[in-house]
Order: C-alpha cells, then structure tokens, then sequence
DNA sequence: TCGCCCCATGAGATCGATCTCATCGATCAC
DNA sequence: GTGATCGATGAGATCGATCTCATGGGGCGA
C-alpha cells in the first residue's frame, strides 16, 4: 500500500509537506497541495493510522469489555457506544468476558498494551475485582459501566439499583400485591443483582411485608419452573415475582404459559433493564428501564472528558417504571391454579 | 508507561536482548532473561503493541461490520466471532452501518486505514454496494457475512437462503396450509429478505399453490397489525404467514394475540434466524435455524486462512428447521376470528 | 595449539506519519 | 534600500519494537 513518501515522491515535494496537505492544508499553498492531492489519488494513498497512533502516543480506540452480547441489556448499550464513539472520531475495540475473572485479567492487560484511550468494562463484581486494583494503578482512564460505584473505587456510571428495585417493588405493592418473590440467577452473580435484592428488601420491609428468600435460577438469563413451584404453592403463594433482568422475566412468562398459568391473572411478572423486545411480546413485559441508550451515550462522553483529563460528576442515570401486561392485579381468590410441570 | 528501551537499560542490556527476552526467551541465557524480567516487573513494563504492529505491519486486529447490535442475530454471531477471534490472538473492531451505503463507505475506509488485517461485513445488498466494489481491489482480505455470494464477487459465508425458506414454506405446506403469505420488513431491504422471498414462490409453486403478494412492514424488526388486516379477511384468508427474521415474528405474534388472535389456532407465524429467544417465549418460535455459532467462529476461520494466503472453500453453512410451538395446524373452519385493531 | 563454529549479544536500520526547527524567498514598513 | 516579518518548504528527530547483520568469546576437534 502506498505510503506518504511516495505521495511525496510523486509529487516532488518532502515528506513534510505531503503531511500537512492532509492535516493542515490551510499551511500548504493551493499548487503544492493539488500535486500532493493528485499523487495520492494516483496511489490509491490511505494514510497508516497505526503509524499516527504511534507517533500521536494516542489510538482513538476506546476497549469494551461487556460479559456477553448475547443479553440485548449490554448489546443496546454497545450499539449506542459504537454509534457515540464513531461520532467523535473514536473506534471500539469489543471483548466478552463470560464474568470469568481471568478472561477480564486478561482482557484488560491485552487492552492497555493496545494502548486504548479509554477503557470501559462491565465487571461480575466491582468491588473484590483483581482487575480494577491494578487498573487504579495505571493512568489510562477506566470507567465501568452498569456496576455500582465503590467510594475509593473506579469511576462507574449507571442507575440506582436499589432504589430502581426498591420502586419496582412498590409498584407491585401500590397494585395490591402482597407475596412478592423475586427471582434471580446462580449466587447473585453480579453485583447489581445484590443490589436489586436489597431494595427490594427495603421496600418489603417499607410496607411492614415480608421479603421472601431469593429464588434462584441455574442460569442467569433463562427460568426454570421447577425453582419456583415451591413459591407458587400453599397459603401464603406469590402473587407477583420480580425478576433480576427481563431475559430472565421473559423465559419465566413463557414457562409459567407453558403451564397453563396466566400472566399477569394468575401471576404478575416484573423485569429489570427494559429492553426494547419487552414491548413486543404479549403480555407486555413490564419493566424497571435502565435508560441503555443513554447509558452507552454517557459512558462514552464521561470516557472522553476523563481522557482530556477532567473528572466529570458521576450521579446516576434515571431509571424509569415501564408498565407492562405482565403486570395486574393479584387474583381476588387465593385460589389460584395448581402448577404442573410441562 | 515504561518501554523496552528504559528496560533494557535498567537491565543493562541492548534493546535487542531485552526484545528477544519476550520474544524468543530461548535465545537468551537464563542470567540475563532474569535481569531483564526483573526490569520489566520493576518497571511494570506493558509491551506497546502500536510500535509492534507498525514493525511488523500486521495488526492483528479484525474489523466487523454488522448493520446493528439490537437484532440478536448479528449480537450472537459477532458473540461467536470475538471468541474465535481472541483465541487465535485476534482482536475485533466492531461497527454498525444501520444499512446505510454512506456509513459502510467510511467504515470500510476507516478501518482500511487502521490497517487491519481483515474485514468481516454484513452489507445490505451485496451486489450493487459501491464499497465492495472498491474493495475487491484491496489486497486486504474480507468476507461477506450473511450475504450470499455472487460470482465473481466477494467471498460470502452464510445459509442458502433461498433454499432454506423454500424448506420452511414446505414445513407449513406438511402441516396442511395452503394459503400461506409472507412477511418482510420495508422495500425487502437485504438481500437475503429477496432470496428468502423467491425461496417461498418456489416452494409455493411445486405444490401448485399461489404465491401471495409480499406483506411489507414499515420496519424491519416490528410488526404492524396493519397491515396484515387485509390478508387475513375473506375466503381466501392467510392460515400461516412466514417472517423474514424471528425479532419481526415475535414481534407479530405479540401482536395477533394482543388482538385476541390464537397462535398458532388463528394463524401459523414462523420465523427465520433462530435467536436464542425464540425456544423461551410461549408459544415458542418455530423458525428456520441459522447457525449464527456455527457462522460466527467459521467467518473468522475462513479470515485467518484468507489472511495466510489461502483461499479456503465456502460451502453454504447448513440450516435447520427448528419446530415450535408457532405452527399448528391450520384452523378446520375457515372462520376465524376477525382481526380487530386493539 | 590452531582454527572453526555456535551462542549470546549489540549496533543500527526499519515501519509510516508527524513535529520541531531551520531555511529561503518574498513582501512590507521605514 | 535595508531589516523585519511572514509564508512555504525541507531536513531530521521521534514514537517503540523488531529484524538483520556483525562481533566477540567459548568450546571442541584435529
């Protein structure tokens, strides 16, 4: 491929001049600049962006760590990075994690070595991450992203889990509902997870009501009836369950429909993070949104600002109730059908 | 950050042993591989992959173009790729075109730029698009992914899918449809929307059935009630309607039951792609299978032997008919619920 | 003991663009 | 007319790692 000094060759000037003719054409006079501009048509020229990268000590990369793109939470917030990042003349370079801290080691290390500019990650646990220690030892700016800030802790942007759970419990309350379950993937796996528990918790214990054991589920994004039939069983049954993330809400509506069992009439069904699929499907997923556009969007800029070298303020970003079909009243009989495996 | 130079210093060796430490570490004795290694730990010394990739000009990096990251196909297949990609040492950069020749021009032109050394792209229509064309005079290596090939044009890896729509018009026809319709998104925007839609008349006219006229969605991923009304009123109302992609189905069959239509009672609706959602939600997506795994991890295999030199085969990836709960029988009456705008 | 070869190491060039500084010619003010 | 200024341009250094080639010392066979 053809490189400056030929362009410059070709057009008789130096090496010099056929770079500003491209960075500063103002600083090169009309003639000189239309032979450079001809050899390089000529030449089929494509200046070498890893040369400038080495030289400007700086990539125009920004290094994406999220734990899969297979959850549309993280492959919508992705999208709008991509989209803000190509806005600002900055290039993603992607990775998924799994949640596997040695694949995040890794990650990171193969990212800083690439010298991004920027790093923002999405981690399983922010605080007790191997990672985000030496990463607060190194000076590329690191924002994380979706994880709960730690005082002392990286920069880190996202909504309020607790009080976002704490009102979608409400919600549920404000409708009628008294057994509320909330179900969840293996071990509380995320931070944020643990984070939703605890306001539900709170706001349980708010209205004098009393927050179930949590329900977990064998995989993060996908229910297993069998894990909830205990709940849905005796006197005390649930009425309405919240789920940590919709994929989860969405595979429980589809399994409790499986088992003939009405959402929301026999039970009501409430997810977190809103994304775009919840609307489509009927019922309705009814949702605590996290504002992913915006979250992306904002990753993006606060990354920029802190490679200019300024802090800028962190608050969260709003969370909003969407309501949804799979949401409605608790049934007026405590007599609800009996759940069969399918 | 530290470089070699300051290590090698410290080291008290030349530049070259102290490259050759991390390089090629059998090739230095053990006494000055220690020290050196002892200097790079001190000095936390982070390989600089710019200036290697400038030396060596290989960049180990593969650019991704897909139209967007909302649609689960193109999440779980570029999924797919960033896993293959990194174990083979690889690093992906990932953009969106949103369809738009304009976008995918600079893209391609962007990462040209970033030299990196192959590209991966999911374009709208394959054949008329200007960046390819431009692009087969490049000596970097690209693959067409999801498109299908044209002689003489790119090498493209994906499913026949002409061929596997044809399977799924006949599927329905085995369950005892006849009147069957199709349903796209807008101006059949891709390429391979055109061929699914040939791959249905095909299969249509074997069995001696007509072929309807295709019903286009003003999106490409959500349905409009809309405009199916009209095909599902009269004698010669539709009793299964096939999608172009599985989010437009699911998005449709939220649809028909929010209007208090039974799926797969009222209407069969099948899907194409087989996101990994279709298997949660009730009733689930019967749909024709891509392998976008299988996709994904073979794109980037084809990438590096391409990037070696060899120009492997391209067979079609295989398809397969996922079955589901979406398709039924057609209803015994042929009255049918009227469609009523909710 | 001489000569040859191999191993470990170093000096210097290289990848491609950009930045700094120097130079040269022309224009302008006095 | 002469010195000052400005605009256009070129020479050379630089970013950091790696590659080639040269060198020097040690070991081994004759």
């Amino acid at each position: 491929m053809a490189d400056l000094l030929s362009v410059a060759k070709l057009a008789g000037v130096s090496r010099a001049t056929a770079s500003r003719t491209f960075a500063s054409p103002e600083r090169v006079s009309p003639t000189t600049r239309r032979k450079v501009e001809d050899a390089a048509t000529q030449l089929a020229f494509r200046p070498n962006k890893v040369a400038r990268q080495l030289r400007a000590q700086a990539t125009k990369m920004i290094g994406v760590m999220v734990p899969s793109l297979n959850n549309p939470v993280f492959a919508e917030q992705l999208h709008a990075m991509e989209v803000a990042a190509r806005e600002a003349g900055y290039s993603l370079i992607v990775t998924t994690s799994g949640y596997d801290p040695s694949r995040e080691q890794a990650i990171v290390e193969e990212m800083l070595s690439q010298r991004v500019d920027g790093l923002a990650l999405t981690v399983a646990v922010a605080r007790d991450s191997a990672v985000l220690a030496t990463l607060q030892r190194e000076t590329t700016p690191c924002l994380l992203v979706y994880n709960p800030p730690h005082p002392g802790g990286l920069p880190a942007i996202g909504v309020d889990n607790r009080t976002a759970m704490a009102e979608a419990t409400r919600h549920l309350i404000a409708r009628g509902h008294r057994h509320i379950g909330m179900v969840a993937g293996p071990l509380l796996q995320s931070d944020r997870a643990r984070l939703r528990y605890a306001g539900y918790r709170q706001a349980m214990r708010e209205h004098g009501l009393a927050a179930r054991p949590l329900i977990e589920m064998p995989r993060h994004t996908q229910a297993e009836l069998a894990c909830l039939a205990p709940a849905l069983a005796g006197p005390n049954r649930l009425t309405a369950v919240l789920c940590t993330n919709d994929l989860l809400a969405i595979s429980l509506i589809g399994e409790l429909q499986r088992a003939k069992f009405s959402v929301p009439d026999d039970l009501s069904v409430m997810g977190f993070d809103g994304i775009d699929l919840g609307r489509c499907l009927y019922p309705s997923l009814c949702s605590m949104e996290q504002p992913r556009i915006e979250i992306g969007r904002a990753a993006i800029a606060t990354l920029l600002a802190m490679i200019q070298g300024q802090s800028p303020p962190l608050p969260f970003l709003p969370h909003a109730l969407r309501e949804g079909e799979s949401v409605g009243a608790p049934p007026t009989s405590r007599q609800a059908p009996t759940l069969r495996s399918p």
